[in-house]
DNA sequence: GCTGACAGAAAGATCATACTTTTGGCAACA
DNA sequence: TGTTGCCAAAAGTATGATCTTTCTGTCAGC
């Protein structure tokens, strides 16, 4: 019963229950009581506590217990929380949320990109986008090949930009990515102008247009956003 | 020698020197050091390791020890990390991190604000702007009054915005706007134009124009990035 | 000399328990 | 009615014991 990765199985299952709200903001909980619902010892319960505390997730107070705190003041950046959310009820608020960040985020990386990338990434920027393009164009939106290109191509743009803050949001553009195409909301022929954004960007990175790769980027993410704003996108192949 | 915060004081002083570069990455460390050097127990020790860990400052495996990781391993949303690296020698750095990214995000969080926001959060901002043009036009930049509004301002927005990603960086904005004027990089007398593109974005989510607000938060923006980019602003009073 | 199995040890992971400190609440009192 | 002071509850900390995993070295067999 023991050994197996106690630690991180406590943390997910308390921390889904508490981002899934089926413990409400202002349930008090005790390490005691937790200990026995999980079957563990008190060490483990403490360690999985400070954990989520540090998260902003839940307070511990001498006398009163653990409190689980009001959602705005977890830490939405947390990875964690994030795939907390998208594996429960919040899914598709934390999708949207995620995208409108990603079209805050996107245009700047690329404007940023321009200036500070090698010339080995601009390179392989280029390469992706006109892979890209070869896949949407080929009715291939659905294939896992498009999306791991496509993938690609967002963190490589981020990481381009040099700002760490920035970079480390790939994890999350991917999840946004494969969670677009898992919903079917992908359409087998991608629409041709996103696809030209997608290597007019590439290529004003590549040639240091900071200015227009910006633009362009954010014609990407636009293009994104009616998308999900439209809600379910009619697919290729219906009349 | 017992009971006060010790958790959070051995969290800071270990979090801060891996932060910092005073324990570089591949550095191995053991609980029982730990303890030693801290004279604290194995308990919080270890719970403070946990917490390192869960932001990927660190990594324990059985029969080596604790191992710190490099920093893009490291969560840069963490508000713990963000403090430690503002007070130590990576600051600066920070600071350009966090104004990119703040670039990024303001003119999303204005064109959201447009069509979010509720009356009375209109309201405020646009007195806030207009309270902000006063005393800049009073040659009262660098008043704390100054700053407080300018920081209440740039909250609000991102709260209006309604994304709780976008509503949790009001406290990094905060410290870009307190950082800058720290470090004496305001001048008395604001840009006029800067001033009045804070007021104009108001105006435009005010009237519900979200693209309209999205192009004058940029202005903002941008007219702050010149400012750091140029580095040593020259100050009012000076010939 | 190379490969692979085995033994031992090192270090974290977990548990159980005891003791300390804070603090919320209640009751007695002014 | 307000204030003070006590008590018990619950987290905070410490410690010792045990379990588990995994690295390392060694030795047998090819």
């Amino acid at each position: 019963m023991h050994g197996v990765e106690q630690h991180s199985g406590v943390l997910d299952r308390l921390g889904e229950s508490i981002a899934s709200g089926a413990r409400a903001p202002g349930t008090v909980l005790t390490l005691a009581v937790l200990e026995k619902e999980f079957g563990v010892s008190r060490t483990l319960v403490r360690e999985v506590v400070r954990v989520l505390e540090s998260m902003g997730m839940v307070e511990a107070r001498r006398r009163v217990g653990v409190t689980v705190r009001p959602p705005r003041d977890w830490n939405p950046f947390d990875p964690r929380l994030i795939r907390w959310r998208l594996g429960g009820p919040g899914r598709d608020e934390q999708l949207r949320s995620l995208t409108e960040l990603r079209t805050a985020i996107e245009p700047v990386a690329a404007r940023l990109a321009a200036v500070r990338a090698d010339e080995s990434t601009r390179r392989r920027l280029v390469e992706l986008a006109a892979r890209l393009r070869e896949l949407g164009e080929a009715r291939r939106g659905t294939d896992p090949e498009y999306l791991q290109v496509d993938t690609a191509y967002h963190a490589l743009l981020l990481e381009a930009s040099g700002n760490p803050m920035l970079a480390a949001l790939q994890g999350v553009v991917a999840e946004v990515l494969s969670g677009r195409t898992a919903l079917g909301l992908m359409p087998r022929s991608p629409d041709p102008g996103a696809l030209g954004d997608h290597v007019a960007t590439a290529a004003a990175v590549a040639s240091g247009d900071a200015a227009a790769a910006e633009t362009r980027a954010r014609a990407v993410v636009m293009e994104v956003l009616e998308g999900v704003v439209e809600g379910t996108d009619e697919h290729d192949g219906r009349p």
